[in-house]
DNA sequence: GTGTGACGTAAGCAATTGTTGACTTGAGGC
DNA sequence: GCCTCAAGTCAACAATTGCTTACGTCACAC
């Protein structure tokens, strides 16, 4: 993971360290993973992670706030119902060179307990469901709630299905290809999303 | 929660540890929640979880065992696509008076690392989505991988609408009736089972 | 009444946790 | 060459964790 030597770079030692815990919180969850499992997994001492984000939960802030800007592009990208099946299952099990991609997801359910963090996960959800309650629409202006509903059943599936793929590995999701996931996501978009 | 005013009654004592404990572990995950909590929940000294259940993952083995039990009948009874989502939806949102009845699904989502557990539910969720796939065609004997896929499907959507109805907490979700989540729930069901 | 055994409690242990302060090391400017 | 300051390490702290051991205490048989 750590290409280049790395000798006294705070920047890359801070990205090292974001890239290690985001790794860790989102296969075990905040509470399961230590401080410690996560310096050592970067190479680094303790000390550094208090250091460069002041606490642990500073450090998983920052992991969830990566991930949310990541999640946000997606949401600015997809358009038709097959784009946004596509899409979604490219973050569902589309992880083969770059872990990050699913990582965001399973980040989106692991809670620290923080009720700052729980918020900014709640305002994403939010803002996705309704950006998605009006994507097979865009003339709409305000999604009503029933729409906005079948929204966030839809955003459900995904994390639930990431979970059950990446988290629980119930076969044969989990080792499912990321084409057979799009196909029944098609579905599951065109079954939830108001017809264009 | 506990009407009668138990003095020395070791299977209600138990019994109200066991109902505590899953209380807490589905509301926090496994990590998060201590054998103290629990204890002081149920009014109850903490050496007795130990005593009872040899350890803190011997509760929570005994909590998620009772889930599986209670979730195996809601699979025995649903039949048409529209006894499915009506019972799904139960689960999800039904909890006015008895909260087991969605704390049993989000125990499923939390895992306590040990690897017992772990293919417990990895079991259920295999042996219910084959039962799923099989539900609007039970001529059907053995559900080729593509149909138990989409099954899965439907029960990560499940698994996660309940996350983020009850744990995240994101409106209009979290104070949608139990209506209208079946109505929701109705169409996925029929978009991800095989047409009887 | 009185013993007896199960039910429950109190106190504390050993291990692990996040965090902190003092210390060491190394790269670059003069 | 040396001085400086950021980058990184080390050791230890206080708090919390799960768990255990020794000790009360209540109900029931006799």
């Amino acid at each position: 993971m750590a290409a280049t030597p790395r000798r006294r770079d705070a920047a890359q030692t801070r990205q090292l360290l974001l890239d290690t815990a985001r790794h860790h919180f989102a296969r075990h969850g905040f509470a399961t993973t230590t401080v410690r499992d996560i310096a050592d997994g970067a190479g680094v001492n303790v000390a550094l992670i208090n250091r460069y984000f002041a606490s642990k939960e500073g450090l998983f802030e920052a992991c969830l706030t990566s991930a949310v800007t990541d999640l946000k592009q997606d949401a600015d990208r997809s358009s038709s119902p097959a784009d946004i099946a596509a899409t979604m299952a490219h973050r569902i099990a589309g992880s083969a060179d770059d872990p990050r991609v699913h990582e965001a997801l399973l980040l989106l359910v692991r809670s620290s307990g923080d009720e700052r963090t729980d918020e900014m996960r709640r305002s994403l959800l939010h803002s996705i469901s309704r950006r998605l309650a009006t994507a097979t629409n865009p003339s709409v202006r305000e999604p009503d709630d029933a729409a906005v509903l079948r929204a966030q059943i839809l955003l459900g599936a995904v994390l639930g299905t990431t979970m059950l793929r990446a988290s629980i590995a119930v076969p044969p999701l989990s080792t499912a290809g990321e084409e057979q996931i799009a196909d029944a996501l098609s579905d599951l978009v065109k079954a939830l999303l108001p017809a264009p």
